[in-house]
RNA sequence: UCCUCAGUAGCUCAAUGGUAGAGCAUUCGGCUGUUAACCGAAGGGUUGUAGGUUCGAGUCCUACCUGAGGAG
């Protein structure tokens, strides 16, 4: 049984960009689609409200297998009727596989060919993943989309440790796959299950990669291991070395990624999914993305500055308050300020996927590129 | 008028007589499948003033200035 349906919408003849529409069971996609990062089953700041809003109307959401593995643990989600109950949000959740923890907590793992055995960061004690439990967890969870476990490998490593990485990263997936397919066959819930392109920044490692991953037949394709503290250009040749041999009827989703001006280079690799901390983690951090570039709210130039952080916004952030005012927020630590920080923020990257997606079903997204490409980079 | 206490970075305060520091604020970085309402760096001082003791004083002594309390 299938969960989900891709349908795509246009192609961009130059670029080869599509917007489709990505049918999951709990609601339509518009594609390409910018998915923020819930970790803890909530995107820290957001009620699911806020997130329905139609202002930000968010389709899909992330949220991480590691971290709701360790608490509350995916039986007592299960019990509570699965993670779309128990945070309360009707529509699409994607649920990473906890391979970029295998990664981003490095000193606490040891990576062995059937799984990986990490400590907690909360406590101490000792876990182990396998492609099989991470299954099992996400199939609790309720995930729409589940990622199989991968290892995210750190840049640079040598063409040696990134081929052993990525033919464990292949074999997982494999493992996962036939896991899954067993598990789901039982299930009266659709469930997806992505596989996760490595390779580190080798395209030869990305392309053999890409194309052994294929045989799984997956519903959809995901790129990872970018932004792993490599130069931007690498990150974009890797997804050309992938994205081309990849199903072309299958979502693809670049993980991780990235800033406000690399999204649109993302799309027009190819790319119809992505998430990233970066709107929300950075708006907490006092850095504001802007139609006019950054703005670091926390900066004394906007003691006084009655206007908006952004005057082309029209998120509930920047019709009601000034800068002066989330600038004091900010200073004095108040919650309100991740709020409205977090909301504008998110409705900005959410409307440079829409401007993408407005202009791939145009047809002018080529002109649309050339527009963002010499955007400035810091609002005044 | 007298007594007591206190004057150190923009602010609040540290510093057994031995290289004047911290937090906040300021300025600037950083953050990319969140261990992050987080992390880092920089600038900023005639230690109230003037003398004295001492090898050496923010620290001890004297006078003065300022402030807060108290007495009358």
């Amino acid at each position: 049984m299938n969960a989900l349906r891709f349908e795509i919408e246009a192609v961009c003849p130059i670029t080869g960009a599509r917007a489709g529409l990505l049918h999951t069971p709990h609601g339509v996609v518009e594609t390409p689609v910018f998915m923020p990062v819930g970790t803890q089953a909530t995107v820290k700041g957001m009620t699911p409200h806020d997130l329905l809003d139609p202002e930000l109307d968010v389709r899909i959401l992330l949220a991480n297998t590691y971290h709701l593995f360790l608490r509350p643990g995916p039986e007592p989600i299960r019990r509570l009727g699965g993670l779309h109950r128990f945070m309360s949000w009707p529509r699409a959740i994607l649920t990473d596989s906890g391979g970029f923890q295998v990664f981003s907590l490095s000193g606490l793992r040891k990576v062995a060919d059937d799984g990986v055995v990490f400590r907690s960061h909360l406590d101490g004690s000792l876990h182990s993943f396998t492609p099989e439990s991470t299954v099992d967890a996400q199939l609790a969870y309720g995930s729409d989309i589940a990622m199989v476990l991968d290892e995210c490998p750190e840049y640079p490593v040598s063409h040696e440790y990134a081929r052993a990485s990525m033919n464990r990263t292949v074999a997982w997936a494999q493992a996962a796959f036939r896991h899954f397919r067993a598990r789901a066959a039982g299930l009266e819930t659709a469930h997806a299950l992505f596989p996760i392109v490595q390779g580190g920044m080798y395209p030869g490692l990305r392309r053999e990669c890409a194309g052994r991953l294929l045989d799984l037949d997956a519903e959809g394709y995901a790129i990872g291991g970018l932004s792993v503290g490599e130069p931007r250009p690498m990150s974009f040749e890797m997804v050309e070395a992938a994205a081309p041999l990849l199903p072309a009827n299958r979502p693809r989703y670049a993980m991780g990624v990235g800033m406000p001006e690399e999204l649109p280079e993302y799309v027009a690799r190819g790319v119809d999914m992505m998430d990233c901390v970066l709107p929300s983690r950075n708006a907490r951090n006092g850095y504001l993305f802007t139609s006019q570039g950054r703005l670091i709210i926390k900066h004394a130039r906007y003691k006084d500055d009655p206007s908006p952080v952004d005057p082309d916004c029209g998120c509930y952030t920047c019709r009601h308050f000034s800068r002066a005012y989330l600038r004091h927020l900010f200073q004095a630590g108040e919650i309100l300020y991740s709020v409205l920080a977090t909301r504008h923020n998110l409705k900005r990257y959410l409307d440079i996927m829409r401007g993408i997606r407005h202009a791939i079903l145009l047809g002018e997204f080529p002109e649309y590129l050339e527009v963002v490409r010499t955007a400035p980079a810091e609002a005044v």
